[in-house]
DNA sequence: ACAGATTGGCTAGCGCTGCTAGAATTCCCG
DNA sequence: CGGGAATTCTAGCAGCGCTAGCCAATCTGT
């Protein structure tokens, strides 16, 4: 039984520095440059050994959107709990997740943009992409008026800080101007609020 | 010079063509199938063919991605001036670019999500790119508040809406409530309006 | 402790991609 | 009708994701 697990607490670990191995390079230049036999030097094993984890660049390129969603979620939790208000606190969330896709494009890329076959809006979802969504939830929520899905406004947010985020990085938008319209996009979220709910 | 214009002439009509092939392909079996040994068997010409015209697969697609911008821009402006005032017309351009997006992913794609080295946001982006952008500001500007950037807030307006295209095309967002997505959207940047300004 | 079974990794290769050099053909003009 | 220019095609390069089949190291049963 020793062995076993042994094997198997190998076998994990190079699985950990397969996904490792692949955000760092696509970080450092791109998704394109993260071929097979790129990441299979990387790790110092052959080709197939990546086929023997993963069912192909596909899924190496969903542990690594994954591994993303725990971090935003995690920069997003942080935003939001260092501020007070519910005003600020959306605006805070906002801020952290339009940082993050601009300081980490590739591994914003593959959690939201590229074709990737990962259970998204279902019970089934990893988990780290439900806390990253519950995290978002916790900062729409205090702004829906009382008839609000606030399921479906938190959806409606998350797209206009998506559409920012991707516009702007793809170079359809100036990059310059870009607080100006997350405060817009904020400022339109938060416009049916009660106007003394929060002293600023 | 008749010899040199009849030339000229059948040139670009083969540029046409390769263009219109490149869409057609692209709209019925995705960009993946789009490859340019099959753009060429598509058009009956040997692949260099194609390099005389274009510098590359990018350049092809980038050419489909203005003429799409062009039907964009002219289903928005249907949508447009088919209704009656400020509000419904910005849900009317609202739905109707949401509608494209999903009607036409794989046009929708060149346009806004493929990496495609074309001039957006500045004087010298193509005529369709800047129609479309135009129709977009046509409907934003009448519920622009006395000091806002009418400029900016079509850009906030054109990310919301490609974000809930985008995340809804990719599987992200379930299908199923997009028009609710959509309403709320629109309601929020319509909130600020004063109240009888309109007739519903 | 040793033979046989099993696991696991590697080499080599398939079919495909975007793209291009150079041969071959076609066309125009004198 | 022949020479020169323009144009098109054949053939191939390097690299891609992925996999079949061999080979070695390891574990198991006696």
């Amino acid at each position: 039984m020793s062995i076993q697990t042994r094997r198997e607490r190998e076998r994990a670990e190079r699985e950990r520095l397969i996904v490792t191995a692949a955000r760092e390079l696509a970080e450092a230049e791109g998704w394109d440059a993260v071929t097979t036999r790129r990441l299979a030097a990387e790790i110092e094993y052959s080709q197939p050994v990546l086929y023997s984890h993963f069912k192909g660049k596909g899924a190496i390129m969903a542990a690594v959107a994954v591994q993303g969603c725990a971090d935003l979620a995690q920069e997003m939790r942080t935003a939001r709990t260092a501020v007070k208000g519910t005003r600020k606190a959306l605006a805070a969330v906002g801020e952290a997740y339009t940082t993050f896709g601009r300081r980490r494009p590739a591994l914003y890329d593959a959690m939201f943009t590229h074709a990737v076959d990962l259970p998204f809006a279902t019970p089934d979802a990893p988990a780290a992409l439900q806390e990253a969504f519950g995290e978002l939830v916790r900062a729409v929520e205090p702004i829906a008026a009382p008839g609000d899905d606030v399921g479906l406004l938190t959806e409606t947010y998350w797209a206009g800080l998506h559409g920012l985020v991707t516009l702007v990085r793809s170079g359809r938008l100036p990059e310059e101007a870009h607080e100006q319209r997350l405060a817009l996009l904020i400022g339109h979220f938060t416009a049916g609020m009660g106007a003394g709910a929060e002293a600023d």
